[in-house]
DNA sequence: CGAACTGTTGAGAGGCTTCAAGCCTAGTGG
DNA sequence: CCACTAGGCTTGAAGCCTCTCAACAGTTCG
């Protein structure tokens, strides 16, 4: 059975949960699972790297993945995580440019891949489906012009509180309200677009102020209605 | 004539040059102009406030106006300057949540609106139209993502020289070079997201540099390649 | 002409970055 | 199984960039 490692399990790759596809009908989402690649990607791999040109786009049924940019001097500025139900690579795809990002797994994940072709033709047949796509990325802008404001706006210190309430809002918590997902210090840092030691003297800061706790890199949230308050949002 | 105040000449409401309906046949054009309410604006007047809700998109066809949000404690953040030839609010339009910016005119305009139910229409039925709307949502998506990128780990020096050449490439400059939009030192500030007393400063460091040259609002480049640069694009 | 806004300059404070050094942890190979 | 190494983490010190506050000049407009 070493061939699992390589091809996940059919019930690994089932995309009728996905509320992206949530107005195909039957026969569509029929096609799809006729037309999709699924393949399993360890931690570390690159799923596609700035620049490249994209077949198709991803849905994301396992794992988590960091997708950033790569700024001055080689810097990652991180733009999103992604986890299950998520679906990426569509922007550059349906704007027919280069990939502007890349995309690499932190956690161990499985992807489909949707051929560029399959994404038109249910764009072009069903209103309903290419309706909520327009309405995606609407709201994916409107989420970025807020995250704009923020950046330029806030200090680090909201920043970071205010990715920690990101991630508390869109990831998993155990039932200590410990973040289960595992970030490094230079990550957290390449998401509030700052150096890796501010992140670090803020973090024991907030530990400090009994505001979360600390165990490696796991983060505990203790006083999220303070967290909630620095950063502001 | 006072009526010519208030309602702009028939040739200043032309919509069949905006590369946006450039898809769109001749009946859905005249559909357009059908449907369409044209108005004067004159400078400082609010077109649309954060948090109202549209009831339509706008057509610019002379004129300047700044796009912005309101941020902690009222400092507003200039998300884009739109001229003749843009579009603005169907952002919000589409995606049906409430004006999450502000849009105000700095210099004279003439704008035409349209009916959400008629761009609704023209999506549903004109196939062509609607990919080439998606194909615009992306784009705008992309340059919101760089903008991300930028904003979190360049200096206010590198953001302002960004700015200019910015400005410079989208809007009018004369023989000498300088730009012929009119802005505040604030403004810039807000574009740049930093205190005006920055602006002012780095902007006399420019002009000492021999970069730019200034006269009031009206900004002059002199050395365009060393403002590139140091806006590191 | 005065009021209100815009632009300019200086001084001081502080947030954040950078550099440097050392510690800790996990994974590797002998 | 343990020493070793590399990469991640932490802390301190120094300094710079940028912000804030304050005062004042210039400009615009009723």
């Amino acid at each position: 059975m070493r061939a699992s490692l390589y091809n996940p399990r059919p019930e690994e790759t089932n995309l009728s949960d996905f509320k992206f596809f949530k107005h195909l009908t039957d026969a569509e989402i029929g096609k799809l699972n006729y037309d999709k690649t699924c393949q399993i990607y360890k931690k570390g791999s690159i799923v596609y790297r700035e620049g490249s040109r994209l077949t198709g786009f991803y849905c994301v049924t396992r794992g988590i993945l960091k997708i950033y940019k790569t700024g001055i001097d080689g810097k990652e500025q991180i733009i999103r995580f992604v986890k299950k139900g998520d679906i990426i690579a569509f922007r550059s795809l349906l704007s027919q440019e280069l990939a502007c990002t890349t995309a690499k797994v932190i956690d161990d994940a499985v992807l489909c891949q949707i051929p560029y072709p399959t994404l038109l033709f249910l764009l072009q047949n069903n209103w309903k489906f290419s309706h909520w796509m327009i309405q995606i990325l609407c709201r994916e802008l409107r989420e970025a012009n807020d995250y704009i404001t923020d950046i330029a706006q806030k200090s680090v210190r909201e920043r970071l509180a205010e990715v920690l309430i990101l991630l508390r809002d869109n990831f998993d918590v155990d039932e200590n309200d410990t973040l289960q997902i595992s970030l490094t210090r230079e990550e957290l840092a390449n998401m509030v677009g700052t150096a890796t030691e501010s992140v670090i003297r803020l973090l024991s800061e907030f530990k400090q102020d009994g505001l979360i706790d600390l165990k490696g890199r796991r983060i505990t949230f203790i006083d999220e209605a303070s967290i909630r308050k620095i950063a502001n949002v």
